[in-house]
RNA sequence: GGGGUCGUAGUUCAGUUGGUUAGAACGCCGGCCUGUCACGCCGGAGGUCGCGAGUUCGAGUCUCGUCGGCCCCGCCA
C-alpha cells in the first residue's frame, strides 16, 4: 500500500527535491505519446504527475489511466519547466517512479469539474460524484468550519451544548409533523421535532442557564430553494436575559461566523419593528440592500380625482406608492410586465406615473393629483412612481415584491451584508382556515407587557416579544422572550381557542414544569443551512447540504422514501389505506 | 392544492409553418504525437426525442394525461 505523505493540493515549491506519495482520483490525462501528464485530485486540490520515457513501462501504465480511477503515485517533486499560474500547485510537478491503481472507474455520467456540466437532477442522482467537485468540497468544509466557529463562540460565552430527543411528541400548533409509529405502544406515535422548543425551555427550568445545540429539525411542508424537510438549526436558549443583551450576543455569533469569509459586520444591527418593516418594505424580511421604500398615499387618493382609487379606498383599501429613481425611461412592455407581476400577487392593478414632457401615467388623474403624489414621493423628472390601491396587505405585498426584485445596478451594494432585527411581531394572526387566532411565532412567546390587557379583548393587536434576524432578505434566525409564568401561559392558550382540557393533554408536563420555578428566559434559532448558504454565496441550501432532497422531497440518490414490507407494517400495527 | 418552466446522444443544448437519413459541442472508443495543463491532429461509435394515449397520410414539433427536475403562491408554531 502506498501511504499518502502529502495532499495533492498542498504541494508547493518548498517540496522540491523530496520524494512524496500522492493518493487521489485521476482528474485528467494528457497523453503526448512518449510523455503522459496526469492531474490527480484529492480534497485539497490538483497536482500534475508526469510519466516520462526513461521509464517506458510506467508510461504504458499511465496510458491506461482513465478519469476517476483511484491511484497512488510515488515520485519526486520538481519545478515545472513552465509554471501554471491557474493552479496553487502550478510551480511544481511530480515525476512518477511508482504507480498503483487502487480502483478503476466507469466513465462518470458527467465530468467532475466546476462549474458542473450537468443538471441538478443528475448531480443529485450521482451526489457522491458531484461532491467530488472542488466547489462542493469547499462548501462542505465551510459548513464544518461554521459549526466549529459556532461551538467555539458559544462555549466561550458559557453555553453548554446539550442534546434533546429526536423522537418526541407531535406538536399541535405549527408545521405538519413527521411521525414515527411506536411498535410497543400500537396506535401511538412519536414525532420528529420541528424544533427542540419545549425541551430547551425545560432545560432553562432545570437550571442550565445557557444552552445551545446544533440540531436537526423536521417539518413536513412543501420545499423551496431555502427549505428542506430536514434542516439544521443553531438552537439557543438563555435565562435571566434582556433583549438588547441577547441581541448583542447573537450579533457576536454572526460576527464569528462571517469572519470565516473575512467579512466584517457593522454593529449593532439596525432594529426594525414589524409594522414599520411592512409599511416601508412590504415584507417581514426586508432586503435592505435595495434602496427603495414605500410610502402611504391613501390621503392623496381619497381626496383626488380618480374614481378608481377612491372606490378602492372607500372599500377599506389603502394607496401605497414606490418611487424608483431613474426608471422613468422604462419601456411600456417592461411596465406591463410589472403590472402582470402585481396582478399575479393578487393586486387588481399597478399604476405607473412618470414626468416627461408632462405627466404620463397608466391611470387618468388631475394634474394636481400628479403633483401631490410626486411631492409626497419626492420624485425627480427621470423617476418612475408605482402605485397600488388595494387591501393594505395586498398593496404592500405587491409593491414590496416589485421592490425586492428590482434589478440593482450597484454591484458593490449587492455584495453588502445588510443585517437587521425585525421586532415586535404580532403575537397572533387570524387563520381563515381554522377560524381562530393562531400563534405567529409559537404559543410560548411572551406578549408585550403594554399589550397584556388586549389578550382577551383584541388578540390581533397584541405585540409579541418576538424577533427575527434578517440578512439580505433571508430570514436567518428567529426567536422570542418566552412566557415563564404558568397563569400567563394558560391565558395565551385560551386566546388561541384551546380548551383547558386540551392544553392539559398536549402541554401538561410543560405547564406543570412552569409551576416549579421557571426563570425568565428567551432564545433564538438560526437556520444553519441558510447561514452557510449565504457564507458560500449560494442561492439554494441544497448547495451546502451533502445529501439534499428535491422539491418533491425525494432523495434521487437513495430513492427514499420507499415502500416497506407488510411484515414491517404488521409489527407496527399499521395498515395502508 | 395551484401557477410557471424544462425534459432530444453519456452530458449540455439546437432542431423552422407537422414532411426525406434528428444535428453541434464536450465526453467516450481507436490511432498518431517528448512539455502538456480547455493539449493538438486523424478516424469512429453512440438516439425507446421522459412515459402513455390522441389528432393526422405523416408527430421531436399539435392536444390530453402522466412521471420527473427547477422557480413561485398557498403552506412553513
Amino acid at each position: 500500500m502506498l501511504k499518502r505523505t502529502v495532499y495533492c493540493g498542498e504541494l508547493r515549491a518548498e517540496h522540491e527535491g523530496r520524494e512524496v506519495v500522492l493518493c487521489g482520483w485521476v482528474h485528467k490525462t494528457r497523453d503526448m505519446g512518449h510523455l503522459v501528464f496526469v492531474d490527480v485530485r484529492d480534497r485539497e486540490g490538483l497536482a500534475q504527475i508526469v510519466f516520462q520515457s526513461d521509464r517506458p513501462e510506467l508510461v504504458e501504465e499511465a496510458k491506461k489511466l482513465r478519469n476517476e480511477f483511484v491511484v497512488g503515485v510515488r515520485g519526486l517533486v520538481r519545478r515545472r519547466s513552465a509554471v501554471n499560474k491557474d493552479l496553487p500547485t502550478g510551480e511544481v510537478e511530480v515525476e512518477a517512479v511508482e504507480l498503483r491503481v487502487f480502483a478503476a472507474s466507469k466513465v462518470p455520467p458527467f465530468v467532475i469539474a466546476d462549474p458542473p456540466q450537468a443538471s441538478e437532477e443528475l448531480r443529485l442522482k450521482y451526489r457522491y460524484l458531484d461532491l467530488r467537485r472542488p466547489k462542493m468540497q469547499r462548501h462542505i468544509r465551510l459548513r464544518h468550519e461554521a459549526s466549529l466557529a459556532v461551538r467555539n463562540y458559544m462555549s466561550r460565552n458559557g453555553f453548554l451544548e446539550i442534546e434533546t430527543p429526536i423522537m418526541a411528541n407531535p406538536t399541535p400548533e405549527g408545521a405538519r409533523d413527521y411521525l414515527v409509529p411506536s411498535r410497543i405502544h400500537k396506535g401511538r406515535f412519536y414525532a420528529l421535532p420541528q424544533s427542540p422548543q419545549q425541551f430547551k425551555q425545560t432545560l432553562m427550568i432545570s437550571g442550565f442557564d445557557r444552552y445551545f445545540q446544533i440540531v436537526r429539525c423536521f417539518r413536513d411542508e412543501d420545499l423551496r430553494a431555502d427549505r428542506q424537510p430536514e434542516f439544521t438549526q443553531i438552537d439557543i436558549e438563555m435565562s435571566f436575559i434582556e433583549r438588547e443583551e441577547f441581541f448583542a450576543l447573537n450579533e457576536g455569533l454572526m460576527e464569528a461566523v462571517f469572519a470565516l469569509t473575512g467579512r466584517k459586520l457593522a454593529r449593532p444591527f439596525p432594529r426594525l419593528p414589524y409594522a414599520e418593516a411592512m409599511e416601508k418594505y412590504g415584507s417581514d424580511k426586508p432586503d435592505l440592500r435595495v434602496p427603495l421604500e414605500m410610502l402611504d398615499l391613501t390621503a392623496v387618493g381619497r381626496d383626488g380625482s380618480s374614481d378608481v382609487l377612491k372606490a378602492a379606498i372607500a372599500a377599506g383599501g389603502e394607496l401605497k406608492g414606490l418611487l424608483v429613481p431613474g426608471a422613468g425611461t422604462l419601456s411600456r412592455s417592461r411596465l406591463d410586465k410589472l403590472g402582470d407581476k402585481a396582478k399575479a400577487l393578487g393586486a387588481k392593478g399597478l399604476v405607473w406615473i412618470r414626468k416627461q414632457d408632462g405627466w404620463k401615467s397608466s391611470l387618468k388623474l388631475a394634474d394636481a393629483d400628479f403633483e401631490k403624489i410626486w411631492a409626497a414621493l419626492g420624485g425627480a423628472d427621470a423617476d418612475l412612481a408605482l402605485l397600488v390601491a388595494d387591501k393594505k396587505a395586498t398593496a404592500l405585498k405587491a409593491l414590496g415584491e416589485i421592490r425586492r426584485t428590482w434589478p440593482m445596478e450597484d454591484a458593490a451594494r449587492w455584495a453588502n451584508l445588510e443585517f437587521c432585527w425585525v421586532t415586535d411581531f404580532p403575537l397572533f394572526e387570524w387563520s381563515e382556515e381554522e377560524k381562530r387566532f393562531v400563534s405567529m411565532h409559537h404559543p410560548f412567546t411572551s406578549p408585550h407587557e403594554d399589550d397584556m390587557g388586549l389578550l382577551e379583548t383584541s388578540p390581533g393587536k397584541v405585540r409579541a416579544k418576538a424577533y427575527d434576524l434578517i440578512l439580505n432578505g433571508v430570514e436567518v434566525g428567529g426567536g422570542s422572550i418566552r412566557i415563564h409564568d404558568m397563569a400567563l401561559q394558560r391565558r395565551v392558550f385560551r386566546s388561541l381557542g384551546l380548551a383547558d382540557s386540551e392544553t392539559e393533554e398536549k402541554f401538561g408536563y410543560f405547564l406543570e414544569a412552569l409551576s416549579y420555578g421557571a426563570p425568565p428566559h428567551g432564545g433564538i434559532a438560526f437556520g444553519f443551512d441558510r447561514l452557510v448558504m449565504l457564507l458560500a454565496g449560494e442561492e439554494s441550501i441544497r448547495e451546502v447540504i451533502p445529501f439534499p432532497k428535491t422539491t418533491s422531497a425525494l432523495d434521487l440518490m437513495t430513492g427514499s422514501p420507499s415502500a416497506v414490507s407488510d411484515r414491517q407494517l404488521d409489527d407496527l400495527g399499521l395498515k395502508l389505506k
